[in-house]
DNA sequence: TTCCCAACCGAACGATCGTTAGGGTGCGAA
DNA sequence: TTCGCACCCTAACGATCGTTCGGTTGGGAA
């Protein structure tokens, strides 16, 4: 993929997060490249090409960050770095990550499908970090991992709206852990 | 305001939440209510119209929420309310919900500071919340009610996505209003 | 020096968009 | 019986949309 290709899909990435897929017209997108907009169809074959690549890179960095953890570590050690992951991506891939959460159902055809199937996948990855850690004894037995991935992810899902970048996102990870884990009752945090 | 009139706006709604608020034509809207698109502009003056009263018909249905939780009860049980309150509204107004969301940004003029302000406030009251519970000492002394608020509020506004109408939201509510509260962690839930 | 090819231009295409205008219909109040 | 009004239709408007196409340009490989 060439240069002049890939500041295309920058381009386009910063545009769907900003102003929404239905909402950037490729004139837009050309004027950003300083370029007409006949012109983008020397790279691209259609507007879903540029909200696909930007899904699939999406789908790749998230995925990536997970692949990151290492397996031996103790469940909630990977629960704490996944959120560490989650919120780092966002951070430095704001634009994608953006486009990633919110706009992948203006995507047809049978990409919308495999896309789907990444973000299944994501979820599933990080429910089954709950699950082992219930199971390993580092969770509370009675866990409902269930709804523990749903509220940990929701979280993280929301933060493209609130996350600025340049955070501390490792620092802020922490403190959502520390709170997902131990609470915010008083009594619940022992020394 | 005419019956005819309101179902115009339930059926924009709900074709905004479901593509979205610039992936929605006049013409379908239209056609969902069985009628020539020129015939709309009887009762509005631009599509900018529809998405405004779906949104603050949202900023209403939010507030009136917090507004019916009792004064005098304990801060930790009225977060609890909270949480019941805001998956009540997302599941009983879904598409309402999923308009006041995410399709906010679509709005144009004056009206938009007007609701930006509404999405402001109650963000501050779910704030104050937390802010109370820790200085009565109802939550930990050292909480980071921000960050905490935060979370919270991160959950309840990632529900429209997978919140579907007829669950049990009061129970879905006071699950993670224990696991916030108590934490996941085995040791964190003395009896 | 020739050639290739990625990149871009300029102009136009049909389709669809939100909106307007003028006229019609039927029902409830006066 | 008349009137007003809410509601709708048909037709068209200019604007903008995504896309196509033949032609041009400039720099690196051969």
């Amino acid at each position: 993929m060439s240069a002049r290709r890939e500041e295309l899909t920058r381009q386009a990435a910063r545009l769907f997060a900003q102003k929404g897929y239905h909402g950037t017209s490729i004139g837009e997108i050309a004027e950003a490249l300083g370029v007409q907009k006949g012109s983008l169809y020397a790279h691209i074959e259609s507007k879903q090409d540029l909200l696909y690549e930007t899904m699939a890179e999406g789908a790749r960095a998230f995925h990536a960050g997970l692949d990151a953890i290492p397996e031996e570590l103790p469940a909630t050690e990977k629960i704490r770095f996944a959120l560490r992951s989650h919120l780092r991506v966002v951070a430095d891939q704001l634009d994608v990550a953006t486009v990633f959460v919110q706009e992948w159902r203006y995507l047809e055809g049978d990409r919308r499908e495999g896309i789907l199937a990444e973000r299944r996948r994501y979820e599933e990855r990080i429910r089954a970090l709950f699950r082992e850690g219930r199971e390993l004894g580092e969770l509370r037995s009675d866990l409902d991992d269930a709804t523990a991935a749903l509220l940990a992810l929701s979280a993280s899902n929301w933060a493209y709206t609130w996350l600025r970048p340049g955070a501390d996102t490792d620092d802020l990870a922490d403190r959502f852990y520390a709170l997902l884990l131990d609470g915010m009752r008083g009594y619940a945090t022992p020394d």
